[in-house]
DNA sequence: CGAATTTGACCGGCGC
DNA sequence: GCGCCGGTCAAATTCG
């Protein structure tokens, strides 16, 4: 064991979890004003109890790269800083030279004495110094209207500057608009195609087949993921996982077409069995490098939820456990058993600082049907996902990765502060949608049920088909009005065409929450369209959805020997 | 007895 | 180059 590891004592917790660590996120992204920046920056902070704390204004951390820029810019001037790196080329014109800026008072002082100490054994000169004081007096009060001056345009160019700014995210969000529109329409016809092999009977009867958490803005993983087993993920995450240390289930799932592996998830390589040689070849750095971000997108889910696990209707067999640095609570690791060689993973810990939320975070892309259980989940995730990515997407360029993130937080986040927190820090990309927070207007938090069947507390569960219970959320009232929109969402979008299915879902979904005001409605929406169907047989439990009693009967797992998990990750389907 | 979980060990990435 | 840390493996253990 690492010792190393138990011995955590640090904030920090991990670039992830770091930011999920604050248990009321504000939800902002202000990417055009440092002060996120520079919160940002405490993300590394591996303080201890403090480090949580700190951690509550830090929400973005997007693209390091600028985060240098800016802190480097901002080294030689305000304005300048800002304008350069904020605006980037739009802003060339406003640029301001450093010099311009830079106002150095001590000169005349300076000056001025250097020039006494020359004369001051020289009688002769003695006046010639009082006439040179009096002009130094001069150049000061010059120098100071020159100073007021400057400080007039400074404000000027403030002014200026924000202006552009405000233009340049418009330009900003309607060219990421159309980004996100294009990959649908530049998606070639395809023929269906038949169904995965490995659909198991776990899923049977009420599988969808959708996809779950397409981690990329061209959804074409889902498609492939859904017809070729995939480890990619965990190919991601350990790439040193060879054929010989390969986990049984992933060499049973993976051997067949191991090479198309990584293509299963990863959106563009999974363009590229279509596109043929010509297309992968044609395949650009740009693209490339989007791969390997896509590959680290992770959803994080922020739930309340006194069990140990959330139920989002998968099956999950955890293969690890770990001390995060800066949290007490272990880190338990978890991967879908619903179908051999499924990718996903997911890690599940408590927040250091509100032991009552449950963290879940997703990674990978289901390579199976999902039971209408997890589509609630798959819902949220996957449009969140999508946004993430596509938001992601240009990532070799700067200045595009900063506008799609800006993009992202005026579509996400305004309208639901409390409800989404997108982070592009490294190492992952992250999403992290907060349940732990009503929206506005809502009672409580948002309880998230127990992934226990028999688990007393009081959370809104639904039964699934095959008598086991489903993940829930519970919903405020407030907002079932609008479920049309995230139900419709996924019912249209139910095998458009077997190539790609999550490519749709995900665009689909990201172009519903863009053109929905406010996110926590249709989140609510989706999880509510599950609910709605099979409400009924759960009305024993239903009653909790308003009231987050929070039963304390949950021990938390505060130790590192913690026997607790083993009784709840596996999941009755 | 098979499956699932636990947990120490190992590996790779990354920061210093 | 070294150490820290996240993530994963896999033998041992527990559970049903």
């Amino acid at each position: 064991m690492d010792k190393g590891h138990l011995g955590g004592g640090g904030g920090g917790g991990g670039g992830l979890l770091a930011l999920d660590a604050s248990p009321r996120p504000l939800g902002f992204l202000n990417l055009l004003s440092p002060p996120p920046f520079h919160r940002s920056t405490m993300e590394a902070d591996d303080s201890g109890g403090g480090g949580g704390r700190a951690r509550r204004s830090v929400e973005v951390d997007f693209f390091s790269d600028e985060k240098k820029n800016m802190k480097k810019s901002r080294v030689s001037g305000g304005a300048a800083a800002e304008a350069d790196d904020a605006k980037g080329p739009a802003a060339a014109g406003l640029a301001i030279k450093k010099e311009d800026l830079t106002i150095n008072l001590l000169p005349a002082g300076n000056n001025a004495r250097s020039d006494r100490s020359m004369v001051v054994d020289d009688d002769a000169a003695s006046r010639l110094d009082h006439e040179e004081k009096s002009r130094s007096s001069n150049e000061l009060a010059a120098m100071q209207a020159e100073l007021g001056r400057m400080n007039e345009e400074n404000q000027r160019l403030r002014g200026m500057l924000t202006q552009v700014t405000t233009s340049y995210q418009a330009l900003q969000m309607h060219l990421v608009t159309l980004m996100q529109q294009r990959p649908q329409m530049m998606q070639p016809p395809t023929q269906p195609e038949p169904p995965p092999p490995h659909q198991d009977g776990k899923a049977e009867g009420a599988v969808v087949p959708r996809q779950f958490l397409d981690l990329g803005p061209s959804s074409g993983a889902g498609g492939e993921a859904a017809e070729e087993p995939s480890n990619s993920s965990t190919e991601a995450g350990s790439p040193r996982r060879s054929s010989s240390t390969g986990n049984k289930d992933q060499e049973r799932g993976d051997s067949p077409d191991a090479p198309s592996t990584a293509a299963a998830w990863l959106p563009g390589r999974a363009m590229a069995p279509q596109m043929g040689a010509a297309g992968a070849a044609g395949k650009s750095h740009d693209q490339q490098a989007q791969d390997a971000n896509m590959r680290k997108a992770r959803v994080s889910v922020r739930a309340r939820s006194e069990a140990p696990i959330i139920a989002d209707g998968c099956q999950w067999r955890k293969y690890g456990q770990k001390m995060a640095k800066g949290n007490p609570c272990p880190r338990a690791y978890y991967r879908c058993t619903m179908a051999t060689g499924c990718p996903v993973r997911k890690q599940v810990q408590r927040c250091a600082e509100d032991r009552s939320i449950l963290i879940t975070t997703y990674e990978g892309t289901h390579n199976h049907p999902l039971p209408p259980a997890a589509m609630a989940m798959a819902s949220t995730t996957s449009a969140a996902a999508s946004m993430l990515l596509s938001g992601s997407m240009p990532s070799a360029d700067g200045a595009a990765g900063l506008m799609s993130s800006n993009f992202l937080a005026r579509t996400v986040l305004p309208c639901s502060s409390s409800m989404a927190t997108i982070s592009a820090s490294a190492p992952f990309p992250t999403v992290t949608l907060d349940l732990t927070h009503a929206p506005p207007g809502a009672p409580n938090a948002v309880p998230l049920n127990a992934a226990r069947p028999g688990a007393p507390a009081p959370q809104f569960q639904v039964p699934l088909p095959g008598g086991g219970m489903a993940p829930a959320f519970a919903v405020p009232p407030q907002v079932l009005y609008n479920q049309s929109k995230f139900s419709g969402l996924q019912i249209r979008r139910r095998r458009p065409r077997r190539r790609s299915p999550c490519r749709s879902c995900c665009s689909a979904a990201a172009a519903a929450i863009t053109a929905d005001p406010n996110f926590t409605v249709a989140l609510a929406a989706a999880i509510t369209s599950i609910i709605g169907g099979q409400h009924a047989a759960a009305a024993g439990n239903s009653n909790a959805n308003n009231t987050n009693t929070n039963t304390t009967s949950n021990t938390n797992n505060t130790s590192s020997n913690n026997t607790t998990s083993n009784n709840t990750n596996s999941e009755t389907q």
